[in-house]
DNA sequence: CGTTGGGTTGATCGACCTCAATAAAAGTGG
DNA sequence: CCACTTTTATTGAGGTCGATCAACCCAACG
């Protein structure tokens, strides 16, 4: 897997299963948001024995587009992008990914786009081939699996028609709203939503570019809607943000 | 379910699973390319029991956005376009079914987006409770479903790209393309592709404007790349229209 | 026939892009 | 800890692609 530089001097911030440390799935903070919430504590451990817990920097690339998907990922912290390139540079984010968030849903021979961390990452990796043999014999996992995949392809579709028929300053209200939501899932209050992206990985999410993204915020944040702080933003006006992504 | 209407003068037309007709599946056009593709004789009649055949005019309507989700459907004729709605009107079509495709992969308890028929159609119905249980008991046919919710959400994914990336043109040739590789899956030849949908679906389908798509499509024509013809296009100048499309 | 729902074509407009400059923040190495 | 570079963010001026507005054509159909 080209580019892929996996953190030598792993610190214990695997929260999943752990091949060493068996069992340490029990405390994942993730464990009732991700697929493994539907296990059991046999299945669990059987789950815990094929994981090997990796740490990425941000920045590294977990896996790139086109290529042999060899492994399935769970995001036990961190936060990754995941995009498209198209051959002349154009690019399209398809989705970012959290927390609890599974990477390999497809199942499929190569990977459909590329995934590379915005921040410090980990996540438990799961040979494809095991996976899907223990898929084969766990279905309520297969369940599981599927209301995930049905749950992103739901979410994907509302993208198209943010993608296809808002305006820029929807489109933007629109992202908060829908990183509001997947944030609140994670902690409690949410407020003041972290922005783990730059100005341009939002626009190539939403079909913008940098400049626009940044105008939009600005009158946002000019019409005191938000407020701009460090890696974030701070919703002030939480209806007028809700009434322009209305959907 | 407002809107609906079936037709009362149900011609012959289901080819799938028919309560009345026992075993009409083995005779489906478009059985291995369904869900029913995954199953063995004795789960195909006992699917068989569970369906209920139905046909519906162009423009009926088979079910609405937010309603409660009671039934699922496999096309087995026709096509029909699935969209979504903003308050204000804007229109988002998601996707358009054809033969063989599965409406309501995502079980949920309502549905996200609306369906009606473009052509006649004819489909087979499912009580989703139902199928939910038979899913259960049945896990390669669980395995099959998530295959194809998989699919459309890579779909969805390319569908991202094209809305937040391409250009006008590129739009249309990448939709052309799209949709000979889908009738390609289900007739043999496809150079002369059927377009069910009018100009303004396809602008509702790729983020443009009725009077664009109109546009494109003569510009494509005049430089003898395509040939428009009654229902559809025949391409002329498949390498020139994949360049254009190219992903 | 008149009516209606597509489809095409032209003229004009504007939302967003492009290009450019500057500012602010985050590394990087001495 | 401070110069220096690199990356990211903001702001402005001007251009363009696709939208809007409007006219007209054509086929289907009662």
């Amino acid at each position: 897997m080209a580019g892929l530089r996996v953190l030598q001097s792993a610190p214990p911030l695997a929260l999943c299963p752990n091949a060493h440390v068996p069992n340490d799935c029990e405390q994942c903070r993730v464990r009732s948001l991700s697929i493994c919430g539907a296990l059991d504590n046999d299945e669990l451990a059987a789950l815990d024995r094929m994981a090997r817990p990796l740490t990425f920097h941000a920045r590294d690339t977990l896996f790139e587009q086109d290529e042999p998907a060899d492994s399935v990922f769970n995001i036990t912290s961190g936060s990754a992008r995941l995009y498209k390139l198209l051959p002349d540079g154009r690019r399209q984010i398809v989705g970012f990914a959290l927390p609890g968030d599974f990477l390999g849903l497809a199942m499929e021979e190569r990977n459909s786009f590329s995934a590379d961390a915005l921040t410090p990452l980990s996540a438990c990796q799961f040979s494809r081939q095991a996976f899907s043999e223990f898929l084969d014999s766990t279905p309520h996992l297969l369940r599981r699996l599927h209301n995930m995949a049905s749950h992103e392809l739901s979410l994907a579709q509302d993208q198209m028609v943010i993608l296809g028929r808002r305006t820029a300053e929807e489109k933007v209200a629109a992202f908060l709203i829908g990183l509001r939501k997947r944030w609140g899932r994670l902690s409690t209050s949410s407020v003041t939503i972290p922005l783990p992206m730059t100005r341009q990985d939002i626009g190539d999410f939403l079909g913008l570019t940098v400049e626009t993204v940044s105008r939009m915020l600005t009158r946002l944040a000019r019409e005191k809607v938000i407020l701009i702080v460090p890696d974030g933003v701070r919703l002030l006006d939480i209806a007028r943000i809700e009434a322009l992504a209305e959907s």
